[in-house]
RNA sequence: GUCUCCUUCGUCUAGCGGUUAGGACAUCGCCCUCUCACGGCGGUAACAGGGGUUCGAGUCCCCUAGGAGACGCCA
C-alpha cells in the first residue's frame, strides 16, 4: 500500500515553527517512500481564517520547498459531507443529540473538577429518549464513547500508549449551527483523502484516542499514528509567541537561508548518526519516522546561526547578492541611482570576504553597506568620544604617505591636499605616535624602505597601490611599526565599522581614488 | 484535579546489556592573522534520584522527583 500522508495548519497568520517541522517530516516520510505529500488548510474555524493567512502557509511552503502534490484541500468546502457522516452516525444510534447549554456545560465541568474528576461531559442526553428534549432548544450531535474497557494506540513514535476508556466522553460531533467539529472533520477528512500515516504534533496524542472509535465506528481503517514532540521554547513550555519569533516568515525576515532552517528543523528530535549538516536529499534518503525521538527539545537560535552561517558561507555569490539586493536598497535609502549599482559591483567582488564573516543574510547586508556608500563620522562615533581622533589621524596620515609615493595615475589636486595635509602635521618629520606607543620614525623613512623595497622587487610585481604594508610588512616591522596599529584606523575610516574583510582587499576594491577620500574624509570629519 | 508522555554535557543528539559514554552548537584556551570571522588543534561539561533483574545496566522493570501536553459548540 502505498503511503499517503498529509499536513493539516489551522490558518492563524503565519506557519509556526513547529508546523513546518511537522510538515517537514511528513514530506520528508513521503519523499523518503515513494508516497504522497497532500496539505489541507483546516479552515473550519470561520473568524480566523483569512485569505491572507492562507496564503502566508502557501507563501512559507514554497519558500521552504516543501512541494504537495495535488491540489490542497479546504476542510470548510467538506463541511455538507462532515455532516452527512455525523448524520449517518446519529442513524447507527453511534451518536446522538445533546441538548445542554453551554452554561449547564460548565457546571458540569466545574462540579466534576470539584468531585477530583476530569472536567468532561457527563453524557446526561446520552440515554433520554427524544421525547424528553425541550422546546426551543437546538441540538448538538455528540459522539457515543466507549465507556469500558482500553483503548490502545501502537504509535510509530510514541509506541504503544494506552487509555483507560473511561477517560473518554463524549465529544461534540456537529455544533448547534449545524457545522462539524475538528474532532468529526479531521476523521473524515483523512480518510477521504486515503491518508495511511498521520504524523503531527504530540498535543492531538489525547485526540488520537477519541479519533480512533470515530473511524470504527464508521468502519473504517485507522491510520498509522505517529505524534512527534513539541518544540519547546528556552524555558521548557511549548512553543509560542512570547518566546519571540515562531514563525517561518519571520526567520526569512531575519535572514535565514530556507536550507539552514530545515537543516535545523530536521536534526530537531531526529538524528541520523553523528550528521549535522545534511542535504534534504541526504534527509530524504536517511528519514525514518521511527527514529523520531520521544522527548521534546528545545529551540536554540545560537544553533540555527550556526548552520545558517554555514549556508551562507556554501552559497554562491550570485545568489547571495540576489538574496541582499532589498536589503541593500532599503539600508541605501535613496533610490536605486548609479553609486548603488556600482556598489553592487564592488561587493560582488568582495563576496567572499563578506560571507564568511555573515550569520545572516541582514548582517551581509549591513557589513556591505560601506562598498555602495561611504561611512559617516559624526560626534557620536565612539573611537572619537574616546579622544583617539588625533591619534588616528596620525596613523592615518602616515598610510596616506604609505600609498602616495606608489601613485601611478593619482588625481593632481587630492595629491596636492595630501601633501598639504602631511605637512601641516609634519609627519615626514616628528615622531609619532601609534597605537598609543611612540614610534621613531618618520613618513619619510618609511617611504624610503618603501622605495627600496619597491626595488628588490621583480617589476611586475606590485600589482597594486596597497602592495608595500601587505607585501613587505617587514619594512614597517623594522620601523618599529605595528601593522594593526597602522591599519585599524583605516578600518574605520573606510568601512565605518571595527571589524570588516581583510583591508587590503577592500582597498583593492574601492579603488586607490576612493580609499584615500574615505581617509581624508574621516581626518577632516 | 484527572489522564498521557518525557528525563544522556548549558542546548540538539549518538548509544539499542560489556564504550576511556561519541558528535554538533555554545563556552574556554592555543595556532593562523592587519581587525573580526573562516580554518586547525585542544580543554571544561552529561546518563534526575532510589530500588530491583543480571556475572555485568545509560541501555530492561518498578517507585519517587521534576518537566511538558491534553482535558472547548478552537484547531
Amino acid at each position: 500500500m502505498s503511503v499517503v500522508v498529509r499536513f493539516a495548519p489551522s490558518p492563524t497568520g503565519f506557519l509556526h515553527i513547529g508546523g513546518a517541522r511537522t510538515a517537514l517530516f511528513n514530506w520528508l516520510f513521503a519523499r523518503h517512500t515513494g508516497g504522497t505529500f497532500l496539505l489541507r488548510i483546516e479552515d473550519t474555524d470561520r473568524k480566523r481564517s483569512t485569505t491572507e493567512a492562507i496564503d502566508a502557509i502557501f507563501e512559507s511552503l514554497k519558500w521552504l520547498g516543501l512541494d504537495w502534490d495535488d491540489e490542497p484541500v479546504f476542510q470548510f468546502a467538506r463541511a455538507p459531507r462532515h455532516a452527512e457522516v455525523a448524520n449517518n452516525l446519529v442513524k447507527a444510534g453511534r451518536a446522538y443529540y445533546c441538548y445542554c447549554s453551554p452554561e449547564e456545560l460548565e457546571e458540569m465541568r466545574a462540579a466534576a473538577l470539584a468531585s477530583g474528576k476530569p472536567p468532561r461531559y457527563n453524557g446526561y442526553w446520552r440515554d433520554k429518549p427524544e421525547s424528553a428534549a425541550p422546546d426551543g432548544v437546538v441540538p448538538v450531535v455528540r459522539f457515543k464513547a466507549p465507556q469500558e474497557g482500553k483503548t490502545v494506540i501502537d504509535d510509530i513514535t510514541q509506541g504503544t500508549v494506552e487509555l483507560n476508556n473511561e477517560q473518554l466522553d463524549d465529544m461534540i460531533l456537529l455544533r448547534a449551527d449545524g457545522t462539524p467539529t475538528y474532532m468529526l472533520s479531521v476523521v473524515v477528512d483523512d480518510h477521504d483523502m486515503g491518508i495511511t500515516h498521520i504524523i503531527r504534533g504530540d498535543d492531538h496524542l489525547t485526540n488520537a484516542f477519541r479519533q480512533y472509535h470515530l473511524y470504527k465506528a464508521c468502519g473504517w481503517d485507522v491510520p498509522r499514528f505517529a505524534h512527534i514532540p513539541l518544540i519547546y521554547g528556552p524555558d521548557g513550555a511549548k512553543l509560542s509567541k512570547r518566546h519571540g519569533a515562531v514563525g517561518a516568515e519571520q526567520y526569512r525576515k531575519m535572514g535565514f537561508l530556507p536550507e539552514a532552517l530545515k537543516n535545523y528543523l530536521v536534526r530537531l528530535g531526529w538524528a541520523h548518526g553523528d550528521d549535522e549538516i545534511m542535504s534534504m536529499s541526504d534527509a530524504v534518503e536517511w528519514f525514518d519516522v521511527a527514529n523520531v525521538v520521544r522527548s521534546p527539545a528545545r529551540f536554540d537560535t545560537a544553533k540555527l546561526m550556526s548552520l545558517n552561517a554555514h549556508y551562507i558561507r556554501e552559497s554562491s555569490n550570485e545568489r547571495l547578492l540576489q538574496e541582499i539586493r532589498e536589503m541593500l536598497l532599503e539600508r541605501y535609502t535613496k533610490p536605486q541611482d548609479e553609486a548603488f549599482l556600482e556598489g553592487l559591483k564592488r561587493i560582488a567582488r568582495g563576496m567572499d570576504g563578506l560571507k564568511v564573516r555573515a550569520k545572516t543574510l541582514c548582517e551581509l547586508a549591513e557589513s556591505a553597506m560601506f562598498y555602495i556608500s561611504a561611512p559617516t563620522f559624526d560626534e557620536e562615533d565612539s573611537l572619537q568620544a574616546a579622544g583617539k581622533k588625533e591619534e588616528f589621524s596620525a596613523s592615518l596620515a602616515m598610510f596616506l604617505e604609505c600609498i602616495e609615493p606608489l601613485s601611478e595615475s593619482f588625481d593632481g589636486a587630492l595629491e596636492e591636499s595630501i601633501r598639504d595635509f602631511c605637512k601641516k602635521r609634519n609627519v615626514s618629520a616628528v615622531t609619532e605616535r601609534i597605537g598609543g606607543r611612540e614610534h621613531r620614525s618618520t613618513g619619510a623613512e618609511l617611504r624610503l624602505r618603501t622605495a627600496q623595497a619597491e626595488q628588490r622587487r621583480a617589476p611586475g610585481k606590485v600589482s597594486d597601490f596597497v602592495g608595500a604594508p601587505r607585501d613587505e610588512p617587514a619594512n614597517f616591522r623594522g620601523l618599529g611599526i605595528s601593522i594593526g596599529a597602522l591599519l585599524q584606523p583605516v578600518r574605520i575610516a573606510l568601512t565605518g565599522r571595527k571589524v570588516s574583510p581583510n583591508l587590503f582587499e577592500v582597498m583593492t576594491i574601492l579603488g586607490k581614488e576612493e580609499v584615500v577620500k574615505r581617509v581624508m574624509a574621516y581626518i577632516n570629519a
